[in-house]
DNA sequence: CTATTGTTTGAATCTCGGCTCAAAGAAACC
DNA sequence: GGTTTCTTTGAGCCGAGATTCAAACAATAG
């Protein structure tokens, strides 16, 4: 009764599809996402996405969740490649890293792109939920350390004051990629440098 | 050569459109808005609603238009009526009406829905711009005369702190209309009347 | 090799919603 | 009454895209 055949290897064709989503979301957003373009963007025929993915909702959220641990390791990166000793330097590249980028920014617009179904889909809320948390984190622990060293001196609790951060940079950010005319990529990184250094008293941000 | 035929009254059904298309929208989103969600909400026929927006975007942009005027007026009335001679009372206003209510807030729901376009649409990203910019002046005038009168003294220009306490609405609103478990309203007005009371130095807040 | 099962294809079918349009209805004017 | 113009309707047409499916193809075991 031994089973035989052609072993699956699904695992990697999933993330080939899951990636060439990515880019078609990307590029044509949530609303004119077909088939076809998924298809395309791997190189595979329409048949094969279905066959991977009956429920394009499952692919949409495999997505997601890529984007968002994607997102959190180049923030993560960023903090730890700025110099251990200079709290203030390592705040600097974790703000700079959560701000769209003057050109369209293609993850954070994928980001936004996918919390619009947050409000509809509880695994998308779920996602966005999870994302917020461990931003609010890594800034939390970005601002004990300097505060434990001496060079920051908070306002006020250093989880309240993440919460404020990772907050201004989703406002912020929305505008940003919405192409809100009065307000250029440098501005809004310059008023949330201007902010942090308020509420850390640290004048060398 | 006098004319004669039945007159136009376009104004008044391009109104109920508008409003219908509104109500369809924040209940079924933008992507599934059908043409006959639209003529079911306003009690016409399919036909009537193209004989009046032979494209649907003209109605979209429309509903947007509608959503921030009343969505400012809304804002203006609530710092208009608390106190004119308590400027924390009505700083305190004016944040309360900024953010979505516990229930889901239709008005907030319905403007984050419209401002998914503006990344695509030059006409809804022109709206955007203008919702921000005038939410920015009435928050600057609020704390210019809370400075003036010696209630506030503020940690920054009037100006860019009004830009940060929108963003934080705008950032916060987002996470709450997208059912973030973590952030509750509660918790998220009383995260922004902690930042206000830092900037403003009013412990009164 | 054959058998067996996993994989891929793409043309045919199905479905939904936008759009057309001819006809009917309504209001003003003669 | 009749005429003219604006308005409304809804059935039917149409296309885009999802979905199905039978056949072809590939890898592995025996």
């Amino acid at each position: 009764m031994g089973k035989a055949g052609r072993p699956r290897n699904q695992t990697a064709r999933r993330q080939a599809l899951v990636s060439a989503a990515g880019r078609a979301i990307a590029e044509r957003g949530l609303e004119g996402l077909r088939i076809k373009d998924i298809a395309d963007a791997a190189g595979v025929s329409q048949g094969s996405v279905l066959y991977y993915y009956p429920e394009l909702d499952g692919l949409v959220l495999e997505v997601h969740r890529g984007a968002v641990e994607s997102y959190l390791a180049s923030r993560q990166r960023a903090y730890e490649e700025a110099p251990a000793e200079d709290p203030a330097a390592r705040l600097r590249a974790l703000l700079h890293s959560g701000l769209p980028s003057m050109t369209d920014d293609p993850v954070h617009g994928l980001l936004y792109e996918l919390h619009r179904r947050a409000g509809r889909s509880p695994g998308h809320a779920e996602l966005m939920t999870s994302l917020f948390a461990r931003e609010v984190a890594i800034y939390t622990t970005a601002l004990e350390v300097g505060a434990a060293t001496g060079v920051f001196s908070l306002a006020a609790s250093a989880h309240d004051l993440a919460h404020g951060l990772v907050a201004l940079e989703d406002g912020y950010g929305l505008h940003i990629v919405s192409h809100n005319a009065a307000l250029r990529p440098d501005r809004a990184r310059e008023l949330i440098l201007a902010h942090a250094r308020a509420v850390t008293g640290c004048a060398g941000l």
